[in-house]
DNA sequence: TAACTGTTCTATAAATACTAGAACAGTTTC
DNA sequence: GAAACTGTTCTAGTATTTATAGAACAGTTA
């Protein structure tokens, strides 16, 4: 399993590092069973500190994506299977509001007070 | 035009700020030649700092979303059409998402990578 | 002209993001 | 049991971002 991310962005890096896990378990690369490479392995690889990748892992903890324990590291846990189930619908919001000429932050900061 | 922000939010005021002008005008509530009420107003109103309601409106005029001049003010343009266009599209898959036990955060994070 | 608007500037305080190192406590593997 | 792995917790420092504050400037409108 391969983590990017990209130094000259403006989001976080543990943000990206969270974002790049969503999109792989979206595009059902990532199932519930998986284990996710260990926070320190990530780390070293894309040189950032241990403690960045293990707060983008937290967050993914909080969020109910993976289950977390000493020794066994991050395990991806069943609340994947929805973000795979919401992968059409979300490229195809996409796809429209890219040919709208919205920019992603913008989709993205609605799609958020949406929820509210 | 009421603008609205949760202090206690941990998401920063001026991306508050904008939101809500984004949610706005998708709710079809903005449309091309209104005109957003004066920074100093809106920042007495909200108890917040002038700086902060105008780099909330600066992110809007990058997003080409409102035109802004010294003595006119910030007037939307006609790009919030295709906000509008969107508006069911975001309701519907935020609705299946609710179903499905996501967080906004992740689904707005998921949208924003799938951009890419 | 007077009152309004966004623009620009310097400055400061607080919160957040990131890095750094160390020690701890479970799990797995041999 | 021992060794090597895992996340957890702790303190600490630096850099960036966020928000505030005040002042002066320069267009627009009434």
């Amino acid at each position: 399993m391969l983590i990017r991310v990209d130094p000259a962005s403006d989001t976080p890096i543990f943000a990206q590092i969270a974002a790049s896990v969503h999109a792989d378990a979206a595009a059902g690369r990532l199932r519930a069973g998986d284990r996710l490479p260990s926070a320190r392995d990530v780390a070293s690889s894309l040189g950032v500190n241990l403690h960045t990748v293990l707060r983008a892992y937290q967050l993914l903890r909080d969020e109910g994506l993976v289950d977390m324990r000493r020794g066994r590291g991050a395990v991806v846990t069943e609340a994947v299977e929805p973000l795979a189930q919401l992968h059409h619908d979300i490229t195809a919001l996409v796809a429209r509001a890219r040919t709208l000429g919205l920019a992603a932050d913008t989709l993205a900061a609605l799609v958020k007070e949406t929820y509210r």
